[in-house]
DNA sequence: CAGGCGAGTGATAGCGCTACCATTCACAGA
DNA sequence: TCTGTGAATGGTAGCGCTATCACTCGCCTG
């Protein structure tokens, strides 16, 4: 064997070989990938270059290994939807390959699940933990979490610990916007299907509702509110009293796809079209929102952007907190889009004209 | 600082700390952590002993770094539906962390996506792919992928290319047994709604539809058949013409959950009751199934099983070739599961009795 | 013009692990 | 007895990268 032929077909293109090729050291190199100051932008600029040409990748493992700076990072979950788990998982694996962090992912079921995930990762000796919901709202694991010292982040959480960091969307606000968008399509009488009395966006959408007909002049009516327990069947039965009114709603707003889901179901048992004779639309933009006929309008909520983000605060938060230095915790807002699919249209009319 | 406290709350138990404990080399203990043998029984004993003890746990960094066997592998999909991903990506997440590869996760949509995504996992000098369905039974692909010279593994594939690995169900044989049960269940007029042509499992389960039928001495009706396209959409149609004949089915087989959905929304548009008028049943078990209303009997396929299976075949294939020897591609075939739910009983009568 | 300073760069020494070879030892066959 | 052999173990040298410190400038200050 007369050269050393390895891995990834011979593809082993080091730092060395940039070096070489610009006429730096390694450590310059290093120091452009890493975007550190104190290099001119000249050198900068070859090195960026020859990285291109040499089509030079970094190993990760090498970095981790040499910068001390690999973390293990625990992902928690307890029965999540499942298109939400794989949005924040391509989120969260994005971020932890650009970052170089060890991912541990693992299930949790029931209240003593928790406790027994948490031995674990302790044992793990991990280093921090990603909280999507509904484990992010739960105070009795931000607790547990607290008292191992643990840093941990919460994604898409509604109720944010003050002292922990988070990334969210304004529940309020999506809620408000959606009823807006109703009210500019021509809506007047809009039913609202509320969520799960124990979760706490279940109120801040619900509260969102209420402001936007209030400040559009409309009075909210108890009797074009519904009580659902964000499933299919608790959809599809609010609809059903909502929809069989004398005056039915010309729009339902459903707390979340599964029952928006639901209650076009209903719809349709009643002979009714949609979005024809009535609007329906959901919240989460869950993959349930786009399997269904017609496929529904909905509020998405960029649960990959925060997932990634959230990521990089726990991250930061550990090293900061390795440095020694006090953390103050961040609680980033990111923006929710409406998603207009076929289940909206104004009064009266087919979604497709 | 009198001594070194560094990442992971000073867990910093290396191989060297347990060479020590135990009073060997640390090669030897590298020798029992990865199973090698030439390491006598009594010694492999006592270091496994003082690995727990110390808690020590192998930073994976540092192993692939110097083993050189950090693989880079590519997760390639084009919109498969979101629960069947994100179940992917918790087995091979699982499986990657223990094998310590490198992942990256790339989205590819259309049929020129897929050109860019190979062009880019080129020039990231990947050393394997992954490939869910629907890219793994496309022909294109594998063509491609081969003519790269890249080793890649099929993961429920329904048609696995002959000369690559693949992990995967027997659709047929699925189809078969829930065919059957149906069978057992009493049902005599069983409907089948089919997948979108295109797709070459829509033919096997058809198929083990009609054997199953055949074999219980009941002929096959074209009538009793129905075209679908995978969408809820058109199971809701094909079911409607299936419902709404004189002698309607007392079961329905939809050959996906979205269909199946479909199918039940159609007939309780026609005011049938589900499953107590008209058993329906699907087949994936994809969220789809749990979220509607009844919940939908279907196959389920191991899907995260089959992914980390399919990764380390991946890793092996690598391996071996890497050491020069031929790789004979490997098909495995992992067992499905009939999940009953609300959707199904014996004809006439409600599930739940 | 000595002295100081900070920007830009290089040399060196590992990070924790494993590949590879050397070594030891026991025991079989000549 | 002398090899030969293979099993069990240890020593050494890196893997590709970065932390750290040392060094060289040019330029400012007194």
């Amino acid at each position: 064997m007369a050269r050393k032929v390895s891995r990834r077909g011979g593809n082993i293109v080091t730092i060395h070989d940039v070096a070489r090729h610009v006429g730096v050291s390694p450590m310059t190199v290093s120091r452009v990938i890493n975007g550190e100051k104190n290099v001119r932008e000249e050198t900068r600029k070859k090195v960026a270059e020859a990285i291109e040409a040499l089509n030079y990748s970094p190993n990760m493992a090498a970095r981790s290994l040499a910068s001390q700076d690999s973390s293990r990072i625990a992902l928690i979950y307890s029965n999540p939807s499942m298109s939400f788990l794989s949005e924040l998982l391509l989120g969260i694996l994005h971020q932890s390959s650009q970052s170089g962090c060890q991912l541990i992912i693992e299930s949790c079921e029931g209240p003593e699940g928790v406790a027994d995930v948490l031995d674990k990762l302790k044992s793990l000796g991990v280093d921090g933990v990603v909280l999507p919901p509904p484990l992010s709202d739960s105070t009795r694991v931000a607790k547990a979490l607290r008292e191992m010292g643990l840093p941990f982040v919460g994604v898409a959480t509604s109720r944010p610990s003050p002292d922990a960091a988070s990334v969210s969307i304004d529940d309020f606000k999506a809620a408000f916007a959606m009823t807006q968008r109703l009210i500019a399509l021509g809506h007047r009488r809009i039913g609202f299907i509320k969520g799960h009395p124990n979760s706490y966006y279940s109120q801040l959408r619900h509260e969102g509702y209420i402001a936007a007909l209030t400040k559009a002049g409309l009075t909210p009516e108890d009797k074009l509110v519904g009580q659902g327990y964000f499933t299919y069947r608790s959809g599809f039965d609010a609809a059903e009293s909502l929809l069989m009114r004398d005056e039915r709603p010309t729009a339902l707003f459903a707390s979340n796809d599964d029952m928006a889901a639901g209650a076009v179901a209903s719809a349709h048992r009643l002979g009714l079209d949609v979005p024809k004779d009535v609007t329906i639309v959901g919240f989460d933009d869950t993959s349930m929102a786009s399997s269904v006929w017609p496929e529904l309008t909905t509020v998405r909520q960029p649960i990959s952007d925060m997932a990634s983000l959230g990521l990089k605060m726990l991250l930061e938060q550990i090293r900061t907190r390795r440095s020694g230095q006090p953390y103050a915790p961040v609680h980033e807002i990111r923006d929710f889009a409406i998603i207009e699919r076929q289940s909206s249209s104004p009064p009266g009319e087919d979604a497709t004209d």
